[in-house]
RNA sequence: GGGCGGUUAGCUCAGCUGGUCAGAGCGCCUGCCUUACAAGCAGGAGGUCGCUGGUUCGAGCCCAGCACCGCCCACCA
């Protein structure tokens, strides 16, 4: 770009630059590394893959700033770097949008068949699986684009059949007739992870039993239809209204079956009758109480939602509309004792939303207690480090307390058991079984099944590949709360498993994104935003910038002032930019040297503000690092530094060659420093650099020198700094006109070498007599003393002096009174109390200067 | 029911192991088109840090209780 347009471009236009940069990375390779050396010397991070078919959303974005900071961050210090991508062939998601696609046209998915069926899912993913990979282009994002998985690939398909095996050798997978969770929307069974509990208005419906022998028992339900598998009534053992019916015989209504009555501590007395009605084949206490009994376990509703033939006359309905018709019955019978409101919450799918159908079923189920004792020691001893801390005992709760994990799926779109019958036989294994006459389990399993092998399967397990020693164990793994047990709790279970190695180092987990009101981000409810129209409005830094600044360690409110701050910062860089590399003199290249005070206070500044981008960096604290670097660029590179260094690069007289050179070393600092956050910006201004020197995105840069922190320039110049601060809010109180010049005298110690800058910066004509002086300014070491000439109101500024000497006053009356205090100067440490007896020092020579 | 987190300026949020910690951004007010940036610059107003007790020489910061808010987990008809 030439020189006049770099003049005349004022503003930093994100729309045209970023697209561009992003295909310079991209040509450029260095995304992608080769896998050499071991995890140890190098840094990756496997991505949360993706759905195929989905699109960004907040968390994405956010998300995927969080990984670009520190895959961005680790590369620029020198590591080989891979982040590690794919998308998630994601089950039910995308079977869901398939099926619609087809209901489109009029065709369902039986119609269809299994093969054309899962042919269309391919051909779907093919159409749409690339939406999302280039959303996250724009965001920036440095994935190894170059190297992309996908969870039902040839290779991962084979790392996930072998898992299966292997665990089912183990004895850790069996099959099983277990109670499940029913989706009737996907018509599938689901995990307990995959139900999500919804309020309810529901009717308790008080049914009267008869009780062989004579008598009866009221019980109460809010499923009447499944009253019709009854295979129990059971009190509480203590229960006295009740002690001589346990042991009898209770006759289930309609159905007439005789079935015990039995005492179990499940029984809550007080809840509507004290007794309750036992279905062990829909309701999961039942189903324990059952297996504790040994009782009978019917299924009166089939997997299609309707009743079975055993429910007899109500056989084909379904199940609501039975649950009238039984109430009807019952009601016919006189046997309806009573119904009333009942609000309570019931188990619904997550995925279709439908409420869920617990039904017994032959399963594929994983025991995991034994996969979970060394997970669970991983976190405790540290080999995990879960962030926030908080999340680390949630984690350890559920996994002391985990329970079978359901994974077969009534799905096409997936991995296929490896699982084959014949007759009675079964056979599971990596290959087909010989002879003929067997036939494969239809069933899939649940997606994240093969998600939990991510970190090593993306790396080509099972075989040894030299990718899987460059890059696994992997360092960090970036999540938001939700997916802590589907998937984290997982992977290092698996990863401790199969590689014996936890499979990273640290799990960081975000905040979760909310809409600016509160509620949950979500197309349903319209609350939410789309990142990538943000990116189209502000750039793709400014919305990394604000998602970062906004994140915590909690959930936060979607700040739109963030993201625009983060704007207006790719904007000032830009422009700070534009002033340094017009202002200097041609062919000079960027070196530190400094030759005044600022140029040290500020090479200081730079080394600490890296000091603080390392700390948060390591610490996961992303909002400081962006604000941090946000203060830094505008509280000091911009506000001071360049201000103070104007009329040096303007004086034709002055030493250019060495404060340009100077100038555009901080320049490429600050730019290095702030490429992980902002990216696109810095990368564009590093183009206009002078010389050839690659990409900033692949530049190795140094540390922080300590040679260059400064103590004393940074003293000089924040007196310099206040002292300025103390005397444009005088001239603002006093009604001084911004463009005059008042005559003063300095009398303060310590200005040396700033002198000229406070004298210009507060528009001072400094001089060393002038008579007595007609106002005077407090400032750090003494005060400037105002001299007679000057345009401003004298009773302003005897106000002015009247206010800050109360404001003194008061001071120094609160810091005698705490030094006054025996408990005080006794029991506080020296050094605070030091500090205090420094501090009356200084209000008392300011009380005098004023 | 259990657990975690929150309640600080009009709004969104910072405030590390108790002692210049009462802050930032946005918004608001005042003034400036100062040769990088008016999507800028300078200055300013604004908070009894949810409530009530307690510990301490000293408490947004620690403890207890309470009140709201959010999230996670949980099989209560």
């Amino acid at each position: 770009m030439s020189r006049e347009e770099l003049e005349s471009r004022k503003r930093y236009e994100p729309s045209e630059i970023e697209p561009r940069i992003v295909e310079r990375w991209l040509a450029s390779g260095i995304f992608h590394p080769e896998p050499e050396g071991t995890a140890a010397d190098n840094y990756s991070i496997a991505v949360p893959p993706p759905n195929v078919t989905g699109s960004l959303h907040m968390g994405h974005a956010l998300n995927g700033s969080i990984q670009d900071v520190l895959v961005r961050y680790h590369r620029m210090r020198g590591l080989r770097t891979k982040w590690i991508f794919g998308t998630d062939h994601a089950g039910i998601a995308t079977q869901t949008k398939v099926e619609q696609a087809l209901a489109a046209e009029g065709v369902t998915r039986a119609q269809l068949g299994r093969e054309a069926f899962v042919g269309r899912a391919w051909e779907w993913r093919r159409e749409h699986g690339s939406t999302i990979v280039e959303q996250f282009k724009r965001l920036g994002a440095s994935l190894d684009y170059e190297d992309e998985r996908f969870t039902l690939d040839e290779a991962y398909a084979a790392a996930v059949t072998r898992v299966f095996v292997g665990l089912y050798e183990k004895g850790l997978i069996y099959r099983d007739r277990y109670l499940v969770n029913w989706d009737p929307g996907s018509c599938s069974a689901i995990s307990d992870l995959e139900v999500v509990q919804e309020e309810v208005d529901d009717v308790l419906y008080h049914v009267r039993y008869d009780v062989e022998g004579g008598g009866e028992v009221v019980v109460a339900t809010v499923r009447p239809e499944t009253i019709l598998a009854d295979t129990a009534v059971a009190v509480h053992p203590g229960d006295e209204r009740y002690a001589s019916l346990v042991g009898g015989t209770a006759v289930i209504p309609l159905v007439r079956r005789s079935v015990p009555v039995i005492a179990d501590e499940y029984v809550r007395p007080e809840f509507g009758t004290g007794a309750l009605k036992i279905t062990p084949g829909h309701d999961p206490n039942d189903f324990d109480i059952g297996r504790r009994h040994g009782l009978e376990e019917i299924s009166v509703i089939g997997e299609d939602g309707r009743m079975n033939e055993v429910a007899g006359q109500f056989a084909g309905l379904p199940a609501l509309e039975a649950r009238e018709r039984v109430v009807a019955a019952l009601e016919a019978e006189g046997r309806l004792v009573a119904r009333e409101a009942y609000r309570h919450e019931v188990p619904v799918s997550h995925r279709s939303g439908e409420r869920i159908e617990p039904l017994i079923s032959l399963q594929w189920f994983m025991r995991m207690d034994e996969l979970a004792s060394p997970a669970i020691e991983a976190v405790r001893d540290g080999r995990v480090r879960i962030h926030p801390d908080g999340q680390r005992q949630v984690y350890l709760d559920w996994m002391e307390n985990i329970r079978p994990w359901t994974l077969s799926r009534q799905l096409w779109w997936g991995h296929q058991l490896p699982v084959w019958y014949r007759g009675e036989e079964t056979h599971v294994g990596v290959d087909p079984p010989r002879g003929d006459g067997w036939e494969r389990d239809p069933d899939v399993l649940d997606t994240w099944f093969s998600s939990a092998l991510w970190p090593f399967a993306t790396l080509g397990w099972p075989e040894t590949t030299p990718a899987l020693r460059a890059f696994y164990p992997t360092d960090v793994l970036s999540t938001a709360r939700d997916i802590l047990f589907l998937w984290v709790a997982r992977m290092i279970m698996m990863g401790l498993e199969f590689m014996g190695e936890v499979p990273f180092h640290d799990v960081y987990v975000h905040s979760v994104i909310q809409a600016p009101d509160g509620r949950r981000m979500s197309k349903s409810l319209g609350t939410g935003i789309d990142p990538v129209d943000e990116i189209e409005r502000h750039g793709a830094d400014a919305v990394r910038f604000g998602l970062l600044a906004m994140s915590s360690t909690q959930d936060v409110r979607y700040s739109a002032a963030k993201v625009e701050q983060g704007q207006q910062l790719a904007n000032k860089l830009w422009n700070a930019s534009r002033f340094a590399l017009l202002g200097v003199v041609e062919d000079v290249d960027p070196a530190p040297r400094p030759e005044t005070v600022e140029d040290r206070w500020i090479l200081s500044r730079v080394q600490r503000a890296k000091r603080m981008m390392a700390d948060c960096v390591a610490e996961f604290d992303f909002s400081h690092a962006a604000l941090g670097l946000y203060e830094f660029v505008y509280g000091e590179l911009c506000d001071w530094y360049l201000e103070m260094v104007k009329p040096r690069l303007y004086d034709q007289d002055a030493d250019r060659e060495a404060l340009s050179a100077h100038l555009l070393f901080v320049l490429t600092e600050t730019l290095e420093l702030a490429h992980p956050v902002i990216p696109f910006v810095t990368e564009e201004i590093w183009s206009h650099l002078p010389g050839e020197r690659g990409l900033l995105a692949g530049r190795a840069v140094e540390g922080l020198e300590p040679a260059w922190l400064d103590d004393e320039a940074e003293a000089r110049v924040g007196r310099a700094i206040e002292a300025v601060r103390a005397l444009r809010g005088w001239r603002d109180h006093v009604g001084l006109q911004p463009g005059e010049t008042v005559p003063a005298r300095l009398a303060a110690e310590g200005y040396d070498d700033t002198l000229a800058h406070l004298a210009r910066f507060a528009r001072l004509e400094l001089s060393a007599d002038g008579g007595d002086p007609v106002a005077s300014v407090p400032i750090p070491g003494g005060a400037v003393e105002i001299l007679a000439g000057g345009g401003f109101d004298p009773g302003a500024a005897e106000r002015r002096r009247a206010e800050r000497r109360a404001g003194i006053e008061s001071e120094i009356a609160r810091s005698e009174g705490k030094l006054a205090n025996q408990g005080f100067t006794a029991k506080a440490p020296a050094q605070v109390v030091e500090a205090e007896r420094e501090k009356l020092a200084r209000l008392r020579s300011e009380l005098e200067a004023v």
